[in-house]
DNA sequence: ATGCATAACACTGGAACCGT
DNA sequence: ACGGTTCCAGTGTTATGCAT
């Protein structure tokens, strides 16, 4: 058993068969089906369970799988790792963000650590809190940046900031005039919300359930400045983190809200019992000494 | 029809051997 | 010591069988 039997194997798991895997792979099939039984011969136990139509992992086939995953990963690191050993410090960092922050802060601290660690590349990717855990866990990339707290079981957390959570509507809007409103004021408004994957979501439509009512959502959207031409249009009014107001055009009105809770922490994250790369890491020790 | 397993065969790279 | 040849194990392919 070696590296590729390990790579075959996570492919079939993935691609969720063996002729899958062998057409993403570009082998042929009986390449794979042999693999596999080497594997199972070795270990002296079947990973799969054949009897149904589709291969279901058995309990060994799944810790085989989460263990491959973490081999695959190490290995595909180390030539990173002894670059970092000789000061290359080269790698590469998929970061997660949340579509509902300031991006300016945290571009800011990377320009920092870039000046410092210059052959270091980047993905980022924009996301709501929710698909940001999931990429997590699927090791899709390699930090988040979303809303805490997050479940200290599976992720490792880093508070970045906290900031109140504002009403925005139209100055033209009935309630432009007030400084100050409840949720439950907002009853007959129609809300524009963010979609199922924002954690803000959750909290505005709890918020909204504690004052009595469920917020009538007129649109969903996944990204925050589609709000403003939803606001210009008179479509509803909407909740959104202070640090988003300041960047909205300054036509708007916004509204601290004298509901308990209504405010956030975002904060970076990563998982728990994870490899991480000599790049992640660095970036990971960066974050905390600026912070 | 589809997907996995098996058999037979081809190709490749390394080890062993041999002649110069 | 060096280079050429042979052998063999490992890894892949195609063809085909079998179960669902």
């Amino acid at each position: 058993m070696d590296i590729k039997h390990m790579k075959y194997f996570v492919e079939v798991v993935n691609q969720q068969g063996m002729t899958n895997a062998s057409k993403s792979l570009y082998i042929a099939q009986p390449t794979i089906s042999k693999a596999i039984k080497d594997i199972e011969k070795e270990l002296n136990m079947p990973l799969f369970d054949r009897s149904k139509r589709q291969l279901v992992l058995t309990d060994a086939g799944s810790v085989f799988y989460h263990k491959s995953k973490e081999i695959l990963s190490l290995y595909k690191d180390l030539p990173k790792e002894i670059n970092s050993l000789l000061g290359l410090e080269t790698g590469h960092i998929s970061i997660g963000l949340s579509a509902v922050m300031n991006m300016n802060k945290f571009i800011h601290i990377l320009g920092e650590f870039h000046q410092q660690y210059p052959n270091v590349t980047y993905n980022l990717v924009e996301n709501g809190g929710k698909m940001i855990e999931h990429q997590l866990i699927n090791d899709e990339i390699d930090i988040g940046i979303t809303t805490l707290p997050v479940d200290q079981s599976i992720f490792h957390s880093l508070p970045l900031y906290q900031e109140e959570l504002k009403l925005v509507l139209n100055k033209e809007h009935r309630l432009a005039q007030y400084q100050q409103v409840k949720m439950s004021m907002l009853k007959d408004e129609d809300f524009i919300l963010f979609n199922e994957d924002f954690y803000l979501n959750d909290k505005i439509i709890e918020a909204a359930k504690n004052a009595g009512y469920i917020p009538n959502t007129i649109s969903k959207i996944s990204q925050w400045n589609f709000i403003e031409n939803l606001l210009n249009a008179h479509l509803g009014v909407s909740i959104l983190p202070e640090n988003i107001v300041g960047l909205l055009n300054s036509d708007f009105k916004n509204i601290t809200l004298e509901d308990p809770g209504m405010s956030w922490e975002l904060g970076v994250i990563w998982k728990r019992d994870k490899y991480l790369s000599y790049a992640t890491r660095q970036w990971i020790d960066f974050m905390k000494q600026r912070l």
